[in-house]
DNA sequence: GCTGCTA
DNA sequence: TAGCAGCAACGCAGT
DNA sequence: ACTGCG
């Protein structure tokens, strides 16, 4: 399916069983859009959103409420279900930031970072800490996570109870508040000309019917890293160890540390009363 | 990957 | 029966 | 209206 590094539909199905079980709590009992390179990843690739084709019976199904029509969408509710979709030669697993129980009511929201072109890693990281901190005026927590790309996602863990169209707006808030913050940092301008020196903050991916939160992806295309939860270890390995010694980091930080993910599914959070008002004043 | 039509 | 064509997303923003 | 983008 990829050549350089050659890989085989085999190594795919080898390298999703042995990540099955770590994904599941992040892509089980999810809408999910898939991204299938049927004749290898050179050869290019589909979205598939709705289930209407063919899948391996280990994929379970759900119809959604949608605009004009009821869509139907392909779920994983086992580790098999993750292992199957390598027949289906799906190369990205995307997922909706809601649940299947509560469809309607997003269980996180993602704060994306996208770099320009001229941004360091170490600016990206810098911002996403930013983010994090932005989240604690607000008594909110948020977990860093790879994007597969050059980016970062802050992930924030909700009790399913806003509709998607209050997360959408408190993301617009956060980002607001950032470009505020920093304008010469930060922009909500998607034009490409002119932000190769800014991060855009992207909220729009926290639409219900988007499809562009991914979990995990084998973005082995560009040669990125798998998309996992990033550690925190591995953040400073890369920003500059030296200067990130453990003597420095708060008590906070130093909890995730050792597992950043570790409270993630346990957290129930509400997004404060008058958010996207406090939000304003930041 | 699958289905369904055609040669 | 073998082979081929068709199929498999979507919405926002910028120009 | 069309294109780029993710």
């Amino acid at each position: 399916m990829f050549e350089r590094p050659r890989m085989t539909k085999l190594d795919l199905v080898r390298y999703y069983d042995r990540v099955a079980s770590a994904m599941m709590p992040h892509v089980g009992g999810r809408p999910l859009t898939l991204v299938r390179c049927g004749s290898g990843v050179a050869a290019g690739c589909m979205y598939m959103k709705h289930s209407k084709v063919w899948a391996p019976p280990a994929l379970t199904r759900i119809s959604v409420r949608e605009k004009t029509k009821i869509g139907e969408y392909l779920v994983i509710e086992t580790p098999e279900a993750i292992v199957a979709l390598a027949q289906m030669d799906i190369v990205e697993i995307h997922t909706w930031n809601t649940r299947k129980e509560k469809i309607e009511y997003p269980d996180r929201i993602v704060i994306d970072l996208d770099p320009g072109d001229a941004i360091e890693w170490p600016t990206v990281v810098e911002a996403a800490r930013l983010v994090r901190r932005l989240l604690h005026t607000l008594d909110l927590e948020g977990f860093v996570k790879t994007t597969g790309g050059r980016g970062l996602h802050v992930v924030i863990p909700l009790e399913p109870r806003h509709d998607w169209q209050a997360c959408l707006a408190f993301a617009r808030a956060v980002a607001a508040a950032l470009v505020r913050h920093d304008p010469d940092r930060f922009t909500t301008t998607f034009g490409k000309r002119g932000r190769e020196r800014q991060i855009l903050v992207d909220y729009l991916r926290n639409n219900r019917t988007n499809t562009s939160v991914a979990a995990f992806s084998t973005r082995a295309r560009a040669g990125a890293p798998v998309s996992v939860p990033v550690s925190w270890s591995e953040v400073t390995e890369r920003l500059r160890p030296e200067a990130f010694t453990a003597a420095t980091v708060p008590a906070r930080l130093e909890r995730q540390r050792k597992d950043p993910w570790a409270e993630y599914f346990t957290m129930k959070q509400r997004l404060p009363a008058k958010a996207v008002a406090a939000l304003e004043g930041v």
